[in-house]
RNA sequence: CGGGGAGUAGCGCAGCCCGGUUAGCGCAUUUGCCUUGGGAGCAAAGGGUCGCUGGUUCAAAUCCAGUCUCCCCGACCA
C-alpha cells in the first residue's frame, strides 16, 4: 500500500524521492549508492528502449554486446579518458580465488573495449561506416547517488561509430543528438537545449561533447543525454585503421553517444506534481484505466459489458486496463493511479450509467467531464495526442518563465540561488567558468546552437564576449 | 572526508529532557459483519532481543561511554 504524498515544495530532493518510492518506480537496494528497478520503473524504460531503439534502426544502427569487465590497460591507452574515469572505477582484483594478474574494470563506458574489436572488424573503407549501439548496464562509484539521477550502476544505451571522414562523423554526432532531441520533445514532452559542452565539461577523450539539456521544475538543470565526437584519439590509441580508397591506411573517425535511465528521472522530476507521477501518454505504460463503480442494489454486469465494449474499441490504438476489483473503493483506485501517473481514468457507476456517459479524468489537468457512450472512444484516443501536447507545453512554459537574461553578477549570484536557466555573457575562458562555479555553483551547461550574435562583456571579467551561453545549477 | 539528523512491530512514528505499572499510537495484516461516486466503517485478534556492546542503578527505550548502520547537506559527478 503506498503511502500519501505530501506536497513539500520547500523540500524538493525528498518530494522527488517520495514520487519515486510512492509510485513504486524503484527502491533502495541493499548495496548503498545502487538502485533495485521496479517492475513499474522497469516498464517505463522499457517504452524508452522500444522507442529509442527504432529511431537508431531506422538510421542503419544495430545492437551488439560487449564485455563487463575491461582490462585495466585498456583504459590507460587513452590519457585524458583513464584521467577522467579512474576515479570512479570499479575494479576486480580476484577471481577464481587466485589475484589477477590485471585488475579488471568494471566498464564505466565502453569506448575502449569497443575499439579493440574495431580494430579487428575493420579492414577497408567497405567496412565504414560501422555503426553499433549497446544496451548495457556500468558502473561509476560517484559520492553521492540519487535514484535515477544518478546511481553506482545503471542502464543505458551507448552507441559507438566509425567513420571515413571527420565530416561523417561530425554529421553522426549531430544526427543523434537530433535523434535525443526529437525523443526528448516529442515522447518525454521536455523542451530541450542542445548545444555544445565546453572544454571542461566534454567526455574524456572526445574531441567535442554535445548535449540536450533539460529544466526541472526545482530549478535545476539535467543533462539529458550527450553525443561525443571522439575524432582519432581512440582510433589511434587502439590502432583501429582502415585501407581507403586510394589505398593508404587511414584511422578512422569516431563518435559515441548515450542516455540512461536517468530520462525515467528526468520524467519524474519535469512533470510530477504533489499527487504524484504524471507521465506522457507516449511513454505510459498504462495510458488508460476503467474503474467500474459498483453499487449493491444496481446490477454490476450492465457495467462490465460497457466497460468491455469501450476497451475492446480502444486497445488497438490505446493501451487500457478495467480495474473491477472489489476489495478497494473508488476512491482508493482513484488516487492510486493518480501516484502511478496514469494519462486517463474513465469511471462509469450507475447514475452514468443512466445518463448514457462515461466521467472521464485527464491526470495532467485533473478536469473531470463526462461524454456519452458512443463518443468516448474517439475522445479518449484524442485526449492522448491532447495530454502530450499539454504537457509539453507546460514543461515549455517553465523552461521559458525560468530563463533569464542577465548582466549583473551580483544580481545574477542572487537569483541563482532560486534556480532556473541564466544567459550570461562569457569570456571563454576556463578561470571565469571556474569561478562562477565556485561562486554560485552554476555551470556552463552548454553553448546552445541557438543564439544571436550580441557582443557584451563576460558577467565575471569584464572581457568582450560574443554571445550568451547557457548557465544553470545542475543535477 | 567535514557538518547535521535518525535507528522502538511489516511501514511511519511517539515515549527519552526529568529512569519506575504489562513500551504506546497510526497504517498494514488476520477474522467477522457491513460496504464501494475521492484514500470506507464497526468489533475483535496477532505481531517487539527498544541498532549493537559495555557501564551507572534496587530498577535503563530513557542516564554515561564506545561502536555499527542509514538518511540529509557539502566536497565529487565522463
Amino acid at each position: 500500500m503506498a503511502e500519501r504524498i505530501t506536497p513539500r515544495s520547500e523540500d524538493f530532493g525528498q518530494w522527488y524521492v517520495d514520487v519515486v518510492l510512492n509510485a513504486k518506480l524503484a527502491d533502495y537496494s541493499p548495496v548503498k549508492g545502487c538502485m533495485v528497478i521496479r517492475p513499474t520503473g522497469y516498464a517505463i524504460w522499457e517504452k524508452i528502449q522500444q522507442q529509442l531503439d527504432s529511431m537508431f534502426k531506422e538510421t542503419g544502427h544495430v545492437n551488439a554486446y560487449f564485455p563487463l569487465f575491461i582490462p585495466e590497460s585498456f583504459l590507460h591507452k587513452e590519457a585524458e579518458h583513464v584521467e577522467g574515469f579512474a576515479p570512479e572505477c570499479a575494479v576486480v582484483t580476484h577471481g577464481g580465488g587466485k589475484k589477477l594478474e590485471e585488475p579488471l574494470v568494471i566498464r564505466p563506458t565502453s569506448e575502449t573495449i569497443i575499439n579493440a574489436m574495431f580494430t579487428k572488424w575493420i579492414q577497408s573503407y567497405r567496412d565504414l561506416p560501422m555503426l553499433i549501439n549497446q544496451w548495457a548496464n556500468v558502473v561509476r562509484w560517484e559520492m553521492r547517488t540519487k535514484l535515477f539521477l544518478r546511481t553506482t550502476e545503471f542502464l543505458w544505451q551507448e552507441g559507438h561509430t566509425c567513420h571515413a571522414t571527420e565530416k561523417e562523423a561530425r554529421e553522426e554526432t549531430i544526427r543523434m543528438l537530433n535523434i535525443y532531441k526529437k525523443f526528448a520533445e516529442e515522447y518525454m514532452a521536455i523542451p530541450i537545449i542542445d548545444g555544445i559542452k565546453t572544454e571542461s565539461e566534454k567526455f574524456a577523450g572526445a574531441v567535442e561533447t554535445y548535449c540536450i539539456e533539460m529544466l526541472m521544475q526545482d530549478g535545476r538543470a539535467l543533462q539529458g543525454g550527450t553525443s561525443h565526437l571522439l575524432g582519432q584519439n581512440f582510433a589511434k590509441a587502439f590502432g583501429t585503421k582502415y585501407l581507403s580508397k586510394e589505398g593508404k591506411q587511414e584511422y578512422v573517425w569516431q563518435t559515441s553517444w548515450g542516455v540512461s535511465t536517468r530520462l525515467v528521472g528526468a520524467i519524474v522530476l519535469a512533470h510530477s506534481d504533489d499527487k504524484g507521477l504524471v507521465l506522457p501518454p507516449r511513454l505510459a505504460p498504462l495510458q488508460c484505466v476503467i474503474i467500474p463503480i459498483f453499487k449493491k442494489d444496481f446490477d454490476s454486469s450492465k457495467l462490465l459489458e460497457k466497460i468491455n465494449e469501450l476497451k475492446d474499441k480502444l486497445k488497438d490504438k490505446v493501451s487500457v486496463k478495467i480495474d473491477d476489483t472489489e476489495n478497494n473503493s473508488p476512491g482508493f483506485k482513484f488516487h492510486q493511479y493518480e501516484i502511478e501517473g496514469v494519462p486517463v481514468r474513465v469511471e462509469i457507476g450507475p447514475k452514468d450509467f443512466e445518463n448514457g456517459v462515461f466521467t472521464i479524468a485527464r491526470r495532467d489537468t485533473g478536469e473531470k467531464f463526462t461524454i456519452p457512450f458512443k463518443d468516448a472512444p474517439k475522445k479518449i484516443e484524442g485526449l492522448m495526442e491532447e495530454i502530450q501536447n499539454a504537457m509539453f507545453k507546460k514543461a515549455k512554459d517553465i523552461l521559458d518563465s525560468r530563463t533569464f537574461t542577465m548582466d549583473d553578477y551580483e544580481a545574477f549570484k542572487t537569483k541563482c540561488e532560486e534556480g532556473g536557466m541564466f544567459l550570461l555573457h562569457w569570456c571563454g575562458r576556463r578561470e571565469c567558468e571556474d569561478q562562477i562555479k565556485a561562486d554560485t555553483k552554476a555551470t556552463i551547461r552548454c553553448l546552445s546552437f541557438d543564439y544571436k550574435k550580441e557582443k557584451g562583456k563576460c558577467i565575471c571579467c569584464g572581457k568582450p564576449s560574443e554571445r550568451r551561453v547557457h548557465f544553470a545549477r545542475s543535477h
